[in-house]
DNA sequence: AACAACCTTAGAGTATAGTCTATGGTTGAT
DNA sequence: ATCAACCATAGACTATACTCTAAGGTTGTT
């Protein structure tokens, strides 16, 4: 598919898709067989590897991070142990935003009891 | 204190205490009856404030919404029902974070498990 | 008095993550 | 053939959140 169809597919702008394609996260091929334009095609992992974008962008990873995260998953820059590394610190990162958001839940609810009781 | 002191308490750079500062995060008062300078001093709550910000700039709320939790909780910028509504949506934006990285974690152990598998 | 170590404001510079504009070429329907 | 609707690249612009520099004044110690 063209850069369109996946806008369409991804919910996202072209120009998201090429900036997220100028840094390295996602990749389309042109067709060496078609002389007259240069279009780029983009599959179905393409779509799959920007949803995991999307939510990758709502916990907080970067775009250096979600590069990491994907190169781990869907490409060979690593060995696989260099990829299980890289996926375990991103689970440990998880694991830290899970306890921080749980304890600033624990802050408000105490603010909320502070303005309840009227100490603020 | 004087803003040197501040920083030191809390870890973070005159720069960025007085770029909070300029947010409406914190404010200095500054001593009427000294004519010879116009230096800010802070208090203990300023120290607690600053400190909140760090937890909530890590859980990834922005300069903005930090404000609005410190204005519900500290000012009177708000009426008390306006406070708790204030506080309310903040607690269902921590839920979502923590339902978005849940659902996260799965998503890498799923990676994980097709780099073990030599799926990808 | 001189010096380091503070203080202030104003504004420039940086990094991240987009978002938009301009320019020019291609495709497909009429 | 022409026209809307696409495609590409390059680069300008924006928002957020700092981070740093410059210029000038104050304080406290020697």
């Amino acid at each position: 598919m063209l850069i369109n169809e996946l806008a369409k597919k991804t919910g996202l702008s072209t120009h998201t898709i090429r900036f997220y394609e100028k840094s390295g996260l996602i990749e389309g091929k042109q067709d060496a067989t078609i002389k007259s334009n240069n279009y780029f095609h983009y599959d179905e992992v393409t779509v799959e590897k920007l949803e995991f974008i999307n939510e990758a962008k709502s916990v907080g990873f970067t775009i250096k991070e979600i590069g990491q995260i994907l190169d781990a998953w869907y490409n060979n820059k690593f060995t696989k142990s260099q990829k299980l590394e890289i996926l375990d610190e991103k689970l440990i990162s998880l694991e830290q935003k899970l306890k921080e958001i749980k304890e600033m839940k624990k802050q408000i609810l105490q603010f909320k009891e502070d303005v309840l009781n009227d100490r603020c």
